[in-house]
DNA sequence: TTAGGTGCAAACGGTTTGCAGGCCT
DNA sequence: AGGCCTGCAAACCGTTTGCACCTAA
C-alpha cells in the first residue's frame, strides 16, 4: 500500500481512508460502475459519498491503478490494472460479455500504426456484436439488452 | 422517398413530414448528434421538437436507414447508411476522427470468428488512442478533449 | 499550518416518458 | 374512425460542482 501512498505524493496528493476503500472495492469487483464501487465501499464505511468516489476514480485512472471501458449506454466500467491487459466483447443478443486476450489484435494494431500513423489503445476496446450460437437467447435477456443497445 | 415510405408502411408505421426532414438532416451532416440534428432540422422546421428527433432516429436506425456509434462521452453520433460501411479512429490527444475502410479488420473479424464464434458489429467501433504524429498538440483542443476522455 | 480532500445538496445535460391533442391512412 | 405520432413539460439518471468543514502531512 505505501507504493500506492507514494504515487500519490508524488502527483502532489494525499492517501485518505477513501482512496484505500475505493481501490479495494475495484480490485474485488472486477468490473463495476461507479454505483457498484460505491455499494462494496459502503459495506466497509456507509459514510463515503458517491462523490468521493467519482472523483477518486478520476485519480485513480490517473495514476494507472484502475482503467475503464464502456461496456454499456449507461456507466463506464472500471476494473484494476493488475487484471491482465485485455479488450471486450459484448454479445447484443445475450448481453455476455467477454474478455479477450489483445494478441487478436496485431495485425490490427500493425494496420492502424502503418497507415494511419495511430496508436490504440487496445485495453479499452469494446467490441459489440452477436454471438452465433445464440440468436435463440434474443430478447430472453430483455432488461440487460435494453441497457446494452449501443 | 417512396422506398422509405414502404419501409415505414412495412413496419406499420406513417410517414410524417418529421420523419423525412430528419432522415435528410442526418444524411446532409455526415456525423451528429441528437442535438445537431435537431438544430439542422430546425432550419427546415422550428416547430420540430427534440423528442421527436430522439424517437425517430431510433425508429431510423431499426429500418436500417441511419447508424450510430459512440465518439465521445457525451452523446452518439448518427450517420447515414449510405456511407459506406467504416469504423473510426479516435486521438485523444488532437480530437482527431478518421473513418477507416474495415479491411483493415479482417483478421480480428476472422479471430473472434474463429476462437470466439462471435460476429463483431464492425459499423459500430470506434477505437481510442493517439495519433503518433501529434503528441505536440496535445492540450492545444482542451474543450474537444475533455468531451473525449473516454 | 495549510493545501488538498470530503460530504452534502444543488445543478447539469442528455434522454425518456405521460399525456392531450393532431393527423396519416 | 382509429391508431400512430407529435409537442410539451416534467421526470430521470448518471455525473459534476460549489461550498463549508475537516484532516493528512
Amino acid at each position: 500500500m505505501t507504493e500506492f501512498a507514494d504515487r500519490l505524493h508524488r502527483s502532489g496528493r494525499r492517501m485518505t481512508p477513501q482512496r484505500e476503500l475505493i481501490l479495494r472495492a475495484v480490485d474485488r469487483l472486477g468490473h463495476a460502475t461507479p454505483d457498484e464501487v460505491h455499494a462494496e465501499v459502503r459495506k466497509e464505511s456507509a459514510a463515503v459519498n458517491l462523490s468521493t468516489v467519482y472523483r477518486n476514480l478520476e485519480v485513480l485512472e490517473e495514476l494507472g491503478l484502475v482503467r475503464h471501458a464502456h461496456l454499456s449506454d449507461r456507466s463506464p466500467t472500471y476494473h484494476s490494472i493488475s487484471d491482465h491487459e485485455h479488450f471486450h466483447l459484448i454479445c447484443r443478443n445475450c448481453g455476455r460479455v467477454d474478455s479477450v486476450d489483445p494478441v487478436l489484435l496485431v495485425p490490427l494494431v500493425e494496420g492502424l500504426g502503418r497507415e494511419y500513423g495511430f496508436v490504440p489503445d487496445v485495453g479499452h476496446l469494446t467490441v459489440f456484436g452477436a454471438c452465433v450460437s445464440c440468436p435463440e437467447h434474443a430478447g430472453e435477456h430483455t432488461h440487460e439488452r435494453r441497457t446494452l443497445e449501443q
